[in-house]
DNA sequence: GTCTACACGTGAAAC
DNA sequence: TGTTTCACGTGTAGA
């Protein structure tokens, strides 16, 4: 890649005169006298507009711009994608731990329990509790883990299977339901409590 | 910017042999006949060095380029800056979305009522649902905007208000809490379940 | 052969 | 002033 002349060196032909056009651009001839440009001076004159258009594009896109140097637009700009990857890895994992925190679930942020949580954790598919209000009447709260149609499921069940409902609430946090329900007891069935609870998790289990 | 020549020109001394070094390179003299490289040769080396060296460090930072050129190598770096910077604002979107539905409520995910935006929808503070159970037990439903302590104001208000807490479960969902509660009622006391009702009002009023 | 891309040395302009 | 940056035309090597 050394510049080590050759035969064509010294056959400038300089102080042309020149009217029109590029006046006292260089020559160059044969060794008749035809005159004639350098066969790829357009051509390189094209690379070098195409090199400098792309640099100001380069620059353009680059926020900071120290220098309008051709060396510092090339080097901020390193710096901006350097910045730019950053970037896009700082918000890749933002998302990331938003996504898991908010699909582990949303209720983590309370002080208070996450049904869903508790009972993916415990690994238990529903969850249920029977107190005894009265002779006859139990206060029942299930939490299960929501599905389609599974409230109406459950009502349905539960019916069928006797329960007379005095009241209910239900509502959803999350992925659980919780059903919160007055039932009509059996007066007189001993350790009914228990009874109902488990005919209340075969009836959850069977949805 | 045109080239237009000078009274330099035409006084190159071509075709010198040169045993050591540059052999071959073209030297310029003054008038005197005094040899000189040019003044800015190695300053200029030294640019094009510089340059040369960012693309290359700028082609290391882009992972697709479709050719070595100097132009496309900028051109895929333009490119490949145009797509971190969407990359950016697409997951700048991604993140400030998930963090507007994980702070407005995550229920807004079921279908089913979410208590805290019903509650700033309708504009009360609170929603308390009471229905009797059995002649002196009450089954009470208390729905407020959740704040720091605020369950455990509600607890002691109630128990200085007199009542009887028999069994009281609590759940948060979002900015809301959910308390319900079965507590003992005045036996005999006529209308006792909308007394009931506004009393707790007042006391959630107070919180 | 042509065509492309590059590095080179250089003059001039800018600071 | 001198230093730096740039565009230019050119020679040349590789497809």
């Amino acid at each position: 890649m050394e510049y080590v002349g050759s035969a064509l060196d010294g056959l400038f032909i300089t102080k042309e005169g020149n009217s029109k056009g590029r006046v006292g651009r260089r020559r160059y001839s044969n060794d008749d006298g035809t005159e004639y440009k350098s066969k790829n001076l357009h051509a390189e004159r094209r690379r070098r507009q195409k090199l400098s258009d792309r640099l100001l594009a380069l620059r353009a896109l680059v926020p900071i711009i120290t220098n309008m140097n051709k060396a510092t637009i090339i080097e901020d700009a390193i710096s901006y994608i350097e910045e730019l990857q950053n970037n896009v890895k700082v918000l890749q994992g933002l998302l990331y731990e938003m996504e898991a925190s908010s699909e582990e679930g949303t209720l983590s942020r309370s002080e208070e329990i996450d049904p869903a949580e508790e009972m993916r954790k415990s690994g238990i598919q529903a969850e249920v509790e029977v107190t005894q209000i009265d002779g006859n009447k139990l206060w029942i709260k299930i939490i299960f883990e929501k599905t389609r149609g599974g409230f109406t499921r459950l009502m349905e069940a539960m019916t069928a299977c006797g329960f007379e409902l005095i009241d209910t609430s239900v509502t959803t946090s999350k992925g659980a339901m919780l059903v919160s329900s007055c039932v009509k007891g059996i007066h007189g069935e001993i350790n009914e409590v228990q009874r109902t609870k488990e005919l209340l998790l075969q009836i959850i289990n069977g949805i």
